[in-house]
DNA sequence: TCGGATTTGTTTATTGGTTGAATTATTTGG
DNA sequence: CCAAATAATTCAACCAATAAACAAATCCGA
């Protein structure tokens, strides 16, 4: 939004330029030639021709085949990602399961692992020595297919302070807990339903600016604005389940009375649906009064009940955003499905690398 | 939030270290030295000198004497941003006045010219001729003082468009008014409540991130994250005038029913503060738990009673912000009076030169 | 079958911008 | 009056992008 504080020196250009091209490789469809690249970018063909050697040279890049030829000229070199570079590990605790999978930087699921175990039966320290174990299986299974696992983040149903503190998981019964390395990686820790907003966001044909909105036992909400995430002041943006619907209704455990909670809630929409879909509709409509954000999606046990739940919320929407009809508001099911925050975890990873293949060019020499 | 899509190249390099140097002279309470500016950013002393001489020459920064001694050496050349340089003109149409403002650089009003009058009783063309002979009154008055207009910017109660395209102004009257070029200036139009909390942002100690409110007949709010004003998709975001907080509440002249304006709007303040502050509360309350925003301001209407209205809002923040026993949120009256929609659209104009100098130094040439 | 047209990718000299070290400038303190 | 200290400038070196020329590899038409 603002200036960085920073000055920039010309290994900065680079890096900047670096990522640029890579993220032009992974945002094509196609398999781009250095040209191709040159011109989408604005950079001539000679500097595509050296950083492009560069991502090569650090693995992070693959020269594949000339795409099928079209007219005159030298063929082009095809460019992708390489599938053998570094790798993000995703991991995800849950009410009911733990899991790890992990992710290379094309995107692909390598490996996943899943362990079904009522996590509230464990203390913290047992649940995260059991997620040590499926991590160090799942750098194992990395490491046999040539990938370099380039860092670890963790989603949890809860509350986590900026430097990965979990302050509160409600659902899980942890209090200030701080996750340690697992598997010999320094683990990020973040919200699930803002790292299911990151997974979602990487998902084929995603907006850059959407809500995600995933509806457990509690709902959380991921704020995806310009292709990146907004956490807030503290990283605690999106407790959308505890938005005011009904100002002296049901009593929540927070101790406020008629939060979205009780009201859209997992229980809440199997006994209720309508009311569900109407409460949810009254929240939404705030969301987007506030934020303009044109599209919102649904995730967790919300997508099962899309259908069912659309047009309650799309009433509520007409009726209370102020420029419903100068732009519709889209409502969509997550792409994804209930490893949506597990996938986001290993996508936040790779995303890193894609962002500054400069600093993994760096530390991997 | 992401990586900008362009490319850089050395001349990107200069760019932004120039706003970088200016930018810290101008968050400077002191008089900086050029080697306090290399301290403080990580630039060397000869960059800065380089930097700091095309600054001057373009009239964007002055030598003054050196700041009080201490200690052996040179004394130092103490450096300020010019106060003859480029100026912003600030203009603001609202129910009831208009006006126009000339802020330098240094963020001083050097200039204010007010017409009281009814603006709903003119056409929007008329209203807009007479804002045009305020500015070209204002324009004169700042080149009689050796000062240059950077651009114009102007306040509306309204929702404007990306491209400035007011689309709809209900107070004024106004539906899709295209503001033209006034006193030979092209004008950037945004909302009031936008405006004037980058006016708030501009104010001593304000903090990056808060959300400012502004209660008139309507009510609207900016978003100020991290130091940048959130616009939303469209440039309709703050509407938390029409957030719900009584879904089956007095009906809106906007179609629905419970809005936050029809309980604490201008009337509804002074016909029961209680139940404005409440209903604010619950409104503030949303807003917290989804974005997690620390500090709210006050502003327009509500910051002569703000006392008034405090334990009112703060009961219903402290009861519905799920984050509350974690960490207060500051409620406090905004620091601009009235006018100060017009001063932030003034310091919009003197922003953009600080935040690209090189523009600015280009096209002065 | 051969040569021009065409497009891709590389090489090379140039330019813009920062850096670091040396140098100059200006003060305080003994 | 000279040494120490701090500020600012000068200058050679370096890094990265650019533009233009060049090399490579294909298509197409005669």
């Amino acid at each position: 939004m603002n200036a960085s504080r920073a000055p920039v020196r010309q290994s900065s250009v680079r890096a900047h330029n670096l990522a640029l091209v890579l993220q032009t490789v992974a945002n094509s469809a196609d398999r781009p030639s250095r040209a191709a690249i040159a011109g989408a970018t604005g950079l001539t063909r000679a500097t595509v021709s050296a950083l492009v050697d560069d991502l090569i040279a650090g693995g992070l890049l693959i020269e594949l085949d000339p795409a099928p030829r079209t007219g005159a000229g030298r063929p082009a070199a095809g460019l992708a990602l390489a599938s053998q570079g570094p790798a993000g590990l995703g991991l995800e605790i849950n009410v009911d399961y733990q899991a790890a999978c992990v992710v290379d930087l094309t995107g692909a699921v390598r490996h996943r692992f899943v362990a079904r175990r009522d996590q509230r039966l464990l203390s913290p320290g047992t649940a995260l020595a059991e997620l040590g174990d499926l991590a160090v299986q799942a750098r194992a299974a990395a490491e046999a297919d040539g990938l370099v696992l380039a860092g670890a983040a963790l989603a949890v149903p809860g509350l986590v302070a900026a430097d990965g503190l979990v302050r509160v998981a409600p659902n899980l019964g942890w209090l200030d807990v701080r996750v340690p390395d697992l598997a010999g990686l320094p683990v990020t820790v973040d919200n699930e339903a803002n790292l299911a907003a990151l997974g979602e966001l990487r998902a084929d044909g995603a907006e850059p600016t959407f809500l995600y909105v995933s509806g457990e036992i509690g709902i959380g909400a991921g704020i995806v604005l310009d292709g990146g995430l907004y956490r807030g002041g503290r990283g605690w943006s999106g407790e959308i389940g505890h938005v005011t619907v009904f100002p002296d209704g049901r009593p929540c455990r927070c101790g406020a009375n008629g939060c979205l909670e009780q009201y859209a809630g997992q229980e809440a929409v199997a006994a209720d649906p309508d009311l569900a879909a109407s409460a949810l509709g009254i929240a939404l409509s705030a969301v987007v009064n506030l934020l303009d954000i044109g599209v919102v999606v649904l995730g967790g046990a919300y997508a099962p009940e899309f259908d069912r739940l659309r047009p309650g919320i799309e009433a509520e929407l007409h009726r209370r955003v102020l420029t419903a009809d100068l732009a519709p508001v889209t409502l969509r099911p997550a792409a994804l499905g209930s490893e949506a925050a597990m996938r986001g975890a290993a996508d936040a990873v790779i995303r890193s690398v894609r962002e500054d293949p400069a600093g993994w060019l760096a530390q991997a020499v």
